[in-house]
Parts: C-alpha cells; structure tokens; sequence
DNA sequence: TGTGAAAAACCAAATAC
DNA sequence: GTATTTGGTTTTTCACA
C-alpha cells in the first residue's frame, strides 16, 4: 500500500464507479496500472466489495398486486404479518405501510410479501427521512 | 422502485462495478433501461453513493520516509503522537505500528504522518484480522 | 429499445525501474 | 524481477431516433 493505492482507496470510496480511466487521469498513470493495482487490492482483501451505500431510516409505502382468485387467503395472511395494510375499496391490490432502519430490510419483507402464492407483483415507494 | 430497480440494488450491493451491460444481460434488458434506471435511483437518493468496502480491525505497519535534514523535528513529532514507532538503526527511515478498527483510520492518520513536513512518502503493510 | 460513434477495458509484448 | 507503458482488439457507454 504506498501513496498510488491509497489515493485510488480514497477515490473509489467517493465513487467505485469511476471508470480506470478517470481515475488514471487523476493520478497520472496508464489505466493498465490502475486495472492491476486495483485487483490486487481486491485480491488482498484491502478492498472487500464494491457496494453501493443505501439510506438508513426509510419509509415504504409496499403495493401489491393480486391474483383474484386467491385475494382472500393472501389478504388473510397479510393481515397477520403487517398491522398497516390498507385494501383499495372494491379492488383486489393491497397497500402496505412500513417503517425499516435500512433498506435491506425493506427489500427482505417484499421479497416475503413476493413469495406469497397469489401474489402477482409489488410497487415500492420509498420515503426518505 | 419496482422489482427490477429491486433486482439492480441487489446486484450493485454485491458489484457496485458490474457493467450496465452484464446487469441488463442478468435482468434481460436492455443496457440504457439498466443506465437509466440505475441514474433515477441516484437521484432519488435511494442509492446515496457507489463505494467500496474495507475491513474492519486492521493493523498497520506505516514505514516513513523522512528528509534526513529535518529527520530530528519529525522524529521529535512523531513520538509525541505514536507509542509503537521504531527507529531504524543507522536510518532514517521511521516504522509507525498502527492498530485501528477501519482501513479509514488509518488513512487519516497517514494523511496526518504525510502532512509533516519533512515527510517524503510512506508505505503502508496492512495485516487484515 | 436498437443503432452507430466515442470511450473504456482488456490483453500481450516491450520497456523502465 | 516486478511494475508500468504502449499498441491493437473487444466490450461498453452514450445519445439520438
């Protein structure tokens, strides 16, 4: 790790996409050179995961749409899970309120919601706090 | 967010580098659907920044390069700040050992290190834990 | 979404350190 | 000997219809 590695840390911190280019320009280097130091950074461990970074603290507003054959049983088993659910009047979608620290969260409850037979699809609108 | 910005999230969280390209291949898409949607989940602040990720608890080895004129101002320096430095014997060459919780401390307390004047350059060993 | 031009990534060989 | 640059090829990005 000398002063190369640790300036393209830093950029890639701000921005993991920064195309080896960009970032070979900054540093005025070859972008080959870029390329190999940063797989080595990875190959190391110094460099984990290239990730993205999620608000903490989100609202959801879950959407879900219904086969209507089994709107019932879906609505039955809904209606346990979640306290904020709210039927549209003579319709067969559903609407759920829900309040998670990250958006993992969020994501693992519709992957729930998506895995109950009778469910078609989900729409999620997201409230950042 | 539908499933599919859903299904970009979770394969940027794993590869924040994947390509638009292998992305919309993984989704059967097409590429400017995947750049597109993956700019409004940006905008939206859904996804705050693409970063990378680096361990925790790391132990550091900063080996300093000092000019020899001003080697005893920043030796001098240097021991008011760190406990583990060890002088290099007939050197001037400084190694600093270093025991943090995030590569990010280290690299702040490196910045510190090479905004000394007198400093040279430094190169970093981590040892992963 | 599909197309075409510009940019970037990739690979291997040559060179510099 | 390892790291970097260079030149040529493939792949991706990006704008526009």
């Amino acid at each position: 790790m000398d002063e190369k590695d640790y300036e393209i840390l830093k950029l890639l911190r701000e921005n993991s996409r920064m195309s080896n280019m960009e970032i070979a320009r900054e540093l005025k280097v070859s972008e080959g050179t870029i390329r190999k130091r940063i797989a080595n950074l990875y190959k190391s461990g110094i460099i984990k995961k290239f990730t993205i970074e999620t608000p903490s603290s989100v609202e959801a507003m879950i959407l879900v749409r219904v086969d209507p054959k089994k709107a019932p049983y879906v609505l039955e088993k809904l209606k346990n899970i979640y306290h904020e659910i709210y039927e549209l009047s003579g319709s067969i979608d559903v609407s759920i309120k829900l309040s998670k620290n990250t958006l993992d969260e969020i994501n693992s409850e519709v992957d729930n919601i998506r895995s109950i037979d009778g469910v078609i699809s989900t729409d999620t609108m997201i409230r950042l706090k």
